[in-house]
This record gives C-alpha cells, structure tokens and sequence, in this order.
DNA sequence: ACAACCGGGACAACCCGTTGCT
DNA sequence: AGCAACGGGTTGTCCCGGTTGT
C-alpha cells in the first residue's frame, strides 16, 4: 500500500468518531487536525473538502460496522439466531470504543436535515441496507418454514430497527445501558414470537 | 400581558421551529432575525444569549407538546386507552405543522453530545416527565386490574419511547409515514398484549 | 444623513485608491481593513462581499471622475476647446492624490479579464460613457461648422481615448511626466486638425 | 539541448499564456499546472519561485514578439515602411494565439503598481528597447531626408506606443477589432505627415 | 428607558506557494 | 522527478457588546 493511501485511510479512521461525536456539520477543521495530527494543507492534500471527508468518514463508518452484521449473521444457522444477532451487534454501538457517538447512520438521519444532501443519500442507503439485511433473513426463515408465515419483513425490519436506533438515543441521552437492555429484551421476546413453533405472538 | 412579555413569547413561538429544524446550534442569529422579524438588538433585549433563547425555545416545544399528551391521556378512561392515545399524539409529531423537525427531546439528545449541557439536562428532564407519564399510566393500570401484574411501567415507557423516536426518524430519513404507521401497529399490538384477560378495550 | 450611510461613504471613499492601485482582485481584506480603519465585520456590515465593495467604490471612481469631466466641458464654449479640455482633465489622473493607480476603467479593463463579469460590464459602461461625450462634442463641432464635416465622432472618441490611456501607462510605468505631455500635445494638434478654419488634417 | 533544457523550455511556452491571461500574480500554482501538465515538484525543480517562472515567461514573450518586430523591419525598406510594419505586427497581438491576453508590457505596467519590482523592471526595459526600435528607425528616416527634419523620435516613438496600447486595451475590452483598426489607420496617416514633401510611399 | 444599529474580533472553511522526503 | 505535508493567508460568517438616537 503507497504512503499516501496509509495516511488517507488514517484520516478517515481518525475524523470517523470525531464526525460521529460533534456531527458531521458541527465538526470543525481543527477539531480534525487535532484528530489526525495534520495539518490543514496535509488533510485537503486527500480531500478536497471537508464534505468529502465526512462522506468518507461515513463510509468507512458504515462499512465497518456493516462488516461486523454481516460476521454476525454467518455464524448463526437459524433465521431467529441471526435477527437476535444482529440485535445484539447493534447494542455494541453503544460503547463501540472504535466509534464512539451512536449509530452514524440514525446520527446523520437526524442531523442533516439542511445539510449535505449527499450525505442525506447515503444515510439512506445504509439504513436500506440495514434493511434489506433483515428483511431476507426474515424471508428466508419463512421460506423455510422457521418463521410464521404471516411475518412481514418490512415490518419486521421497521420495529426491529426503530427500537434499536430509539433504545440507543435514550441510552445515550441517559449514559445508563439500562434501556438498550430492555430493547434487546424486548425485541429478543418479539423474534421469538415470531418463531412457527412457538406458536401466537406479535404481528 | 404586558407588551414586553408578549414579544418575548412571540420571539419564543418563532424561534422554536427554527431551533428544532436546524438544530439547537446550528440556527445561526441571523435565521433567528429572519423568523422572528425583530433585530438582533431586539432579541438581545429579551435574551441574555443565544443558548437562553435556545432554552426557552425548547421548554416551550416540550411544553406545547406536553400539553397535548395530558389532554390526550385525559380523553380517555382505560389505561390501554391513554397508552394507545399518547402513542397516536407522538405519531403526530410527524407533520405537525406548528414544530417542523420532528421531536424535539430526540433531536436534542442526539445533538447535543458536546454542546450545551444545560440543553442535555433540560432534555434528560423532558424526557424523564415523558417516561413517567407512560409510567404512571401502566402502575395505574396494573393496580386497577386492567393490565397484567407483571407489565414493568419501566420496560414500557423504554419499549413504546424507543420505538416511537426510531420511527420517527425513519419517516423523517425516508420522507414516508409507513414506517411510523407500522410503529403505531406493532405498539397498538403490544399493549393490547399486556391488558389482563378480563377483554376490556380500547377506550 | 445617517451615520450608517455615512460610514459606508467612509468606507468607499477609502476603498477605492486601494482597489485602484493594488487591483480590484488584488486588494485584500486585510489593505481594505487597513484602508478604512473599520474591521472585517464592519465592511460586511455595509457591503455583502468584497466584489460588492468593489462594485461600489469602482462607480464612486467612475462618477467622480465623470463630475470632473462634465465640469470642464461646461466651461468651454466651442468644440475643440471642450475636446482639450477633457484631455486635460483626463491627464490630470496622472497625480491625482483622490485616486492614485491611474485611470479605473483602464486598470479594470485590463485586469478582469477572468475576475468578476460585472466589474467588467461596469468598465465597458463607464468607457461607453467617456466615448459618448468625446462623440457628443464632435457632432456638435460638426453641426456647428466649427468642425471640419469629415470628422468622425467614432474614430475621435477611439484615438484620444487610445493615446491618453496609453500615455498615462507609459508615465505610470517610467514615472515620468514626459510622456503624458506628449500625448497631450499631440492630440492637441490632432484636434486643432479637425477645426474648420485651420484646413487640412488628419482623419 | 539536454532534456532539462527542453522541460524548462516547455514550462516557459506554456506558462506564458496563462501568466499573460490571467496576470503575474493571479496565475496560480494549480493553473501552471494544469498547463504544463507536470507537478509543483517538477517546476520547482526547473524555477526556484514562482516569480522566478513568471519573469522567464514574460522575458521569452517579450522576446518572441520582439523577434517578430525585428523581421518586420528587416523586410521594409524605407523609414516610414518600417514603422507602418511596426504598427502592424504590434496590431496582431490582438489576436495571437500564441499568447494571448494582450500585450505583456502594457498588461505588466498596468498590474505591477506593488506586486514584483523586478517583473516591473523588466517591462520597463522591454518597453524602451520597443521605443529604441521605433526612435532609432525615425532617426535613421530623418538621416536619409526620407522624414521630415522636425520630426521628433521620442514623440513619434510616445504616440505609436500609447495610441496602439491603449487601442489594444480598447478592444480587448468590447471585444471588438474595430477600436485597433482606427488606430492602425490613425497612425498610418500620422506617419505619412512625417514623410518628406519628396514622395517616398510606403513600402 | 428602550429598541435598533453599528462595529468588533474570533473563527469558519479553503487555497496558497513552498519545502522535504522517497 | 513527484508526492506529501506545511502553515500562513484568503474571504466570509459568527455571536455579541457598546453606542446612538428617540
């Protein structure tokens, strides 16, 4: 790997929490340099603005955090283990020590109102993803038999993920873990009902 | 009302939109100037700075907000019923017309990581009166015979708040009420879950 | 008057030797700034931006000028007289102590080439401007049979305008009078050429 | 000529035009280097500053038109037809495409009242070496009778240099041929007063 | 006394010409 | 020879206090 991408991939590990933490219009350029440990001329060396970073911080955010999902649901066999998994994966936002601030996804989702449209674009995306990666475990388990039939994915997506990004914000608002705990109860308890076997529960 | 006062709560009613759309601190003076037609001297003579402004401008969101829940909950006789009720006025936060921006205590929690923390507690408190409504209607509930005796008034608050925020800012992300209608769904569901089987409604 | 349009007449005045002699996309904030005594908040208080500024303090220089002009031709009463007259007067820029840099309209005329449209378009007005009274007082000699009926407005207005503006750069760029006098002296002939009684001259 | 030779070379040719265009101090680094297609190391490598690349370049433009002058001479015979050619050659730096931007000395007169002491002296010696041309060309006319007696180099050479430069000015400005056409007419005539009652036409 | 205006200066992001290291 | 880093300088916006006029 050439010098200039090692130091390019460090800024963007670097200025990832800082986006995340002060957000990723709040975060300034010296709050960045302090950060990366370059100066201004070094950063915009890489960037060409302070946008293109965020959106690489993002990226590199998402990615990692995608890459974590998806481990997560490789290791499990059942349609209901890999959604508790991925409940799971999620709750370590919360003290996630490589990217401290919450989910940037719920993060930017928030924030940009006014902001950077493209960012906006791809907080969409990553959350479709997110999506996605439920709904077809959720699919597949009915496909399989595993889960009810009458268990809608999208659905299934929405509460899972509303609960999580909601359960997050109130633990972090509140610095108590508590709360998270209850979703990951709450939505452990849901999936169950879910299961075929297991017989009645929530739509 | 003394002319004084009543522009001081006119500034208020117009700068809360502002401060809730573009975050507590990213309204800039000047869109505060341009909202509420005064000059910046004007706002000086009513507000020490511009977090006071800010401040003020939240309790009245929360406060405005807060009224409805009470007027909600009031309507109704049944626990079920207030709980179903303070889950349909939060959903309305959605377009409501008189605060664009989505909820205020949610906004404020993920913002302000880093900014004012006299903003953070006022939102820890809003949220914290928010909880305790929920709360409180469960424990009544529960002693009244309607709801189950294990319906933890915590858990609930915890699980309809969270799922509530999340959808919230997915129909905001996504600009599609679908996903704050399922949120709605699936928490109508799960507190008809937690009445006791004596079969009493929903008010 | 105000004072606010006090202080903006303050800061033009001050403003436009500066433009006129470091260029008007040369001049930094910082000589304004010196110029005007005001700090940078102040100058936006008046003037949305640097081009803004130079816009006006451009148009100051151009009618100040233009006032000298006017003044001049009125106090002469035949054709070739007011001709010498606005030679003179335009000779004059050479040691203005108003407006030190040379002629405006020549200095943006060669400056922007890629700068600011508007400044140009300015430039090409106020030249406009300068040629419609050469061209003015031609006709007039024409009509009144002072001036030989061959003279053409145009080419008068093109020749004194080119020889002037050349001379006051040759005497800016060897700082010397010498050259300037010369020009003088030549178009003082050229115009006693297109006099009537005198006969024979150039076209 | 070693390759390092031929690269200096190239940059020069390439820079001159933009120096030209958009003046010795508004030609940024990023503009050179779009023009020359190489990096800021390897011009660096070639000119210790980037004033020192802009004095190359205006030195090679000045000599590039001046070799053209000299050619023009050459192939006139008489006086008059020497500096009818002058007249005519400055006249298609209009639109040279080699260099485009006007006439370097007059762009470099007009620009450099503060920037670069050195660029500003070598316009003043390209310029006196242009007036040397023209003065001595009138001296050797007046020498072979071929000119008038009274006729004055430093005056003939003032009036041909301010007359073009300010009509090169002219047109660049309204973008329109016209205003340097009168003054090649102008000056042709002006010339031929200079020309002994013995008959010698143009060359 | 009060509201509006004006000015202050720190800071924002970004670009600049330049130098060193590889 | 070229890429990387530097840090001062650019314009422009920020929030806020002092001053002025009514």
């Amino acid at each position: 790997m050439p010098k200039g991408e090692q130091t390019r991939q460090r800024i963007v590990e670097r200025a990832a929490p800082i986006f995340n933490t002060l957000g990723y219009s709040g975060a300034s350029l010296a709050a960045l340099i302090d950060a990366t440990g370059l100066e201004k001329g070094g950063i915009y060396n890489h960037f060409a603005s302070k946008e293109a970073l965020a959106l690489a911080a993002f990226d590199y955010a998402v990615q990692e955090i995608g890459r974590r999902y998806l481990e997560a649901v490789r290791a499990r066999r059942t349609a209901a283990g890999k959604l508790v998994a991925l409940v799971e994966v999620f709750a370590e936002q919360l003290d996630a020590p490589w990217l401290p601030g919450g989910c940037p996804v719920g993060n930017t989702a928030i924030e940009s109102d006014d902001t950077s449209p493209t960012l906006r674009e791809r907080a969409r995306a990553a959350m479709t993803s997110w999506h996605r990666l439920i709904g077809s475990t959720v699919k597949q388990g009915v496909r399989s038999g595993e889960l009810v039939a009458y268990a809608d994915p999208y659905a299934v997506a929405t509460i899972v993920t509303a609960t999580l990004e909601g359960a997050l914000m109130l633990s972090r608002l509140y610095d108590d873990r508590v709360y998270m705990e209850r979703a990951v109860a709450h939505l452990t308890a849901y999936i169950r009902t879910l299961q075929a076997t297991t017989g009645v529960g929530l739509a």
